[in-house]
RNA sequence: GGGCGAGUGGCUUAGCUUGGAUAGAGCACCGGAUUCCUAAUCCGGCGGCCGCGGGUUCGAAUCCCGCCUCGCCCGCCA
């Protein structure tokens, strides 16, 4: 039992539990450590600190490490060391095993100044304050030539989550899109749809029967009302050199600057819009767009190629393409260059995007980008460009593997692709379901704002939820599932203490008070410990996957969250316990309630009150 | 062929950056829990030479080397 002042060490303006109690063990084993002639920095020391097994203490350090260098062997060095340190605020007990030093927090002061924090910080719990510089995630950028497939929108809630992480750390973010209306993709579109349906050649209209309009019927969304002939037009095109040669000439005009921007854009414009619906129903947002296009009309294509031609390292083709040697960074032998400009001069596509790098330089102090792992060797490509004329600075970039189909690689001409919009529907259509057998209580606009949120979350937790790196083989049963490692899970969990809280009288105002160490119940059940410790890990997570952007590991402890809260909410009365208990448990379940709404909030999911 | 990425129970997967004490989940399967705050939950069981071989180390799923398998890329396309 604690009998003086618990909470000296923590104070009241830190943004991680952890990180007093880190600091402190820390300096204190480092003094002992010193002591015994070791050399080595305290940073060193806190790097070391690991989490020992269950029952075993809060913090271990290893002292295999250093026993060697200090003549000694590792037990007897942290036994030495349990002996030399100190008492340290925060810890009951520091003790040995093997070669092991234990530390044992006090437990009731940390978890209640956890408690506190939680319900000190609120929806900022899991945030860092401000800091800088300015990033820059540019992600999805998916071409205006139809709706987006699963697999297009890993890249985009990869990029939306990671921009909320990075915010949550205290950058400030900017998001952006690329629309690449440049290129033949776009021309293509852009050519069919410039004449009435009426008018197209016969292969086209009788591939596409129904189509009589250049504009979408209401209920029909322009990505997938124009994005339908894409694959008729593309064909024809090929089979006919004429059309090919409109097609060529019409992308050759808006690549030189040329011609009416705004008549072009039309069409990608309005399949872009759609795009974004799509996005949006995944809560994914962006703050600014650049067109491809526009880099050629304000020059900045032209001036990266001006900076090329008078580099040292410019390869000037036989024939006049301009490019680099693109070995020094990995590109292969059998095709050593990246090229800039063709022959006749005209700017190809690595050319404009070091034109795009060099304004997001300007805009921002860190730019990163998240891309296909198709993506890997241009990326190469652009560093040597970068490198040629002359710009220091690089993106990061976070590669995804892709999503494929059971029958193989999604592929738009194949035919052989799951839309987007197609797995939200179905989504919401299999969570109604549910809810009309679970909670006929509630009104049919309820639950179908309920299946909505359900639906569309747990499309994005699925996508969210494995290592960027790994692909990930798309299946309906899988993507949909409500139950274990999905999204309402999660929800669910926040469900149920919503309405422990609803029914507790504390509604959505400013939650119950953390008792003080003298009210609070002296000993605890473990499942009320384990939910505080996992609730304690929140902010020490969104530092790390800032860094790193691992984003799947806040779906991974989301997950569990939610299981330390099912397991307390199953075994043990919130409502109808004793007072003390009772005050502790309303604390638990607020915070708990509060640290699910952050990560979920984090994972770019829907909190719901009810489900 | 070269480069890059991935290989962990029947399936999916965390842990690997920074080596540490019984490798942690979900699905499936078997058994159990609902007079009680939402059973989309919980409890128990089953199931793992961490791709293979070598090396480094007191200690390797984690680091190094080699091999195998799968994926992606290797256009004056984007």
């Amino acid at each position: 039992m604690v009998d003086e002042a618990p909470d000296r060490g923590f104070p009241e303006d830190e943004a991680d539990p952890w990180s007093p109690a880190r600091r402190q063990l820390a300096e204190a084993v480092h003094r002992a450590l010193q002591q015994e002639g070791f050399p080595g920095t305290l940073a060193e020391v806190e790097r070391n600190l690991g989490e020992p097994p269950q029952g075993k203490g809060d913090l271990a350090l290893p002292a295999f490490r250093w026993a060697k260098a200090l003549h000694t062997n590792p037990p007897a060095l942290a036994e030495r060391l349990a002996g030399a340190i100190p008492r340290v605020p925060g810890f009951a007990r520091i003790s040995h095993e093997g070669g092991f030093l234990n530390a044992e927090l006090e437990a009731l002061p940390f978890f209640l100044s956890t408690l506190r924090m939680i319900t000190r910080r609120g929806e900022r719990y899991g945030s860092w304050p401000a800091t800088g510089p300015t990033v820059l995630l540019e992600h999805t950028s998916a071409n205006p030539t139809g709706a987006l497939h699963v697999g297009r929108s890993r890249n985009g809630v990869l990029g939306d989550t990671y921009a909320r992480v990075l915010k949550a750390r205290g950058f400030p973010v900017t998001t952006e899109f690329y629309v690449d209306d440049l290129g033949r993709q776009a021309a293509t579109l852009v050519w069919i749809w410039s004449m009435p349906p009426s008018q197209w050649p016969a292969e086209i209209r009788q591939a596409l029967p129904s189509v009589t309009s250049t504009e979408p019927p209401p209920g029909t969304k322009p990505d997938h009302y124009y994005g339908q002939a894409y694959v008729p037009a593309f064909a024809y095109m090929r089979a006919h050199p004429e059309a090919e040669a409109e097609v060529n000439a019409l992308a050759n005009q808006v690549e030189q600057g040329a011609g009416d921007l705004s008549t072009y854009r039309r069409v990608p414009k309005a399949i872009l819009e759609g795009i974004l619906a799509s996005l949006a129903r995944m809560n994914i947002r962006f703050d600014r767009f650049v067109w491809e296009s526009e880099l050629v009309v304000d020059g900045s294509v032209h001036r990266v190629l001006e900076r090329l031609t008078s580099s040292q390292k410019a390869h000037r083709a036989e024939d006049g393409a301009l490019g680099v040697d693109g070995r020094p960074f990995g590109l292969p032998e059998e095709s050593p260059f990246v090229y800039a400009t063709r022959a006749d001069g005209t700017h190809l596509y690595p050319a404009r995007d070091v034109a795009y790098h060099e304004g997001k330089f300007e805009r921002a102090g860190r730019v990163i980008n998240v891309l296909g792992q198709d993506h890997r060797l241009h990326v190469q490509g652009l560093f040597a460009l970068l490198d040629a004329v002359g710009e220091q600075r690089r993106p990061e970039t976070l590669f995804y593997g892709y999503v494929n189909l059971p029958e193989g690689k999604m592929t738009t001409r194949g035919g052989r692709v799951v839309l987007l919009d197609h797995v939200l529907d179905e989504g919401r259509r299999l969570a109604l379901v549910e809810l009309e057998a679970r909670r006929p209580e509630l009104s049919s606009a309820e639950r179908e704002e309920i299946a909505e949120k359900i639906g569309h979350s747990a499309v994005r937790y699925h996508l969210l939820r494995v290592q960027p790196d790994k692909p990930i083989v798309f299946r309906w049963e899988e993507a949909l599932s409500f139950e274990g490692k999905s999204a309402p899970f999660l929800q669910y969990a926040h469900a149920r203490a919503s309405s422990l809280l609803r029914k507790g009288g504390e509604g959505n105002g400013p939650g119950p008070t953390v008792p003080s160490l003298a009210e609070a119940p002296p000993s605890w059940d473990p499942r009320e410990s384990a939910l505080v410790r996992s609730l304690s890990r929140l902010p020490g997570l969104v530092d790390r996957v800032a860094q790193d952007g691992s984003v799947h590991l806040l779906a991974v402890y989301g997950h569990d969250v939610a299981e330390r809260f099912n397991e307390f909410y199953q075994s043990l009365r919130v409502l109808d316990a004793e007072p003390p208990v009772r005050h502790l448990r309303l604390a638990l379940v607020h915070c708990a309630r509060q640290v699910l709404a952050n990560t979920l909030d984090l994972l770019g999911l829907e909190p719901l009150e009810r489900m």
